[in-house]
DNA sequence: ATGATTGCAAAATTTTTGCAGAACG
DNA sequence: CGTTCTGCAAAAATTTTGCAATCAT
């Protein structure tokens, strides 16, 4: 498992496709499509950072975090088991590590009616960050 | 904390909002504005459905859970510390309670740089549900 | 009576699709 | 070269807004 390139996905390695991805790798925050678009420095239009985004889904690299009203916003699925504290005023996330939602997976899926298998989770805590406070 | 009723809300009592009230009641699981228009009996603008459902999310006896791609759902805040399974194959929801979460949100906020205070939560489990497995 | 609620029309956003040309390997 | 990737135009889907008529208290 060496270090995660284009070619290792299937994918061509095209100027956007390889500053999208260094974007989710140097951010390490969820990002709206919007949020790419206004980080990337070369030119690309909305559709294709959709296309990409969704390419990086498709192929596991990438997974949707759903955090804020009506936008879906994506990170690295390396990053798994950070999740996010985020501020309902301003918006700005803080990760946070996470060691016993493991040990809870067990006691849901063996008390669930429906489901054996659980493959992923997304635990997402809401709040004020201090610097929203004063106001 | 007498029973849920649209007066106690600031809410007059109409056809419309007295059934989606009764629908999030009986129901018990998150829904989508589309889901609530199927099982209104009675004839509502979609609007109008929006409407109420950002009425009561303000009023904060309804809170939106944000489960599927591109679509906000909504349940009743009494609902909660009961989570989500979710399939994601059918998008069955099957609920489960949860007791150590409130453990680990001291533990959230000890640690936490940017938060003291984190007033809600999000905790979903997405999985493959037993009778979507043999497809 | 009067303020809240609703429906309809329309705008604004977000996301998806089709197709032709450009770029990668 | 052949396939993948991209941009542009446009459609589809979701959510929001404005306004006049209706309804609840």
């Amino acid at each position: 498992m060496g270090k995660l390139t284009l070619s290792s996905i299937g994918s061509k390695n095209t100027p956007i496709r390889s500053a999208v991805l260094d974007i989710f790798e140097s951010t390490r925050k969820p990002l709206s499509i919007k949020d790419i678009l206004k980080k990337l420095t070369i030119s690309a239009d909305e559709v294709t950072v959709y296309r990409v985004v969704h390419f990086f889904v498709e192929q596991k690299i990438v997974i949707p975090v759903l955090l804020q009203k009506n936008t879906t916003c994506y990170e690295l699925a390396s990053h798994t088991h950070h999740h996010h504290i985020v501020c309902v005023s301003c918006g700005d996330i803080e990760d946070f590590e996470n060691v016993s939602l493991e040990k809870m997976l067990s006691t849901v899926t063996n008390n669930a009616e429906k489901f054996r298998v659980i493959s992923t989770h997304s635990l997402e805590f809401f709040g004020t960050c201090i610097s929203c406070q004063g106001k």
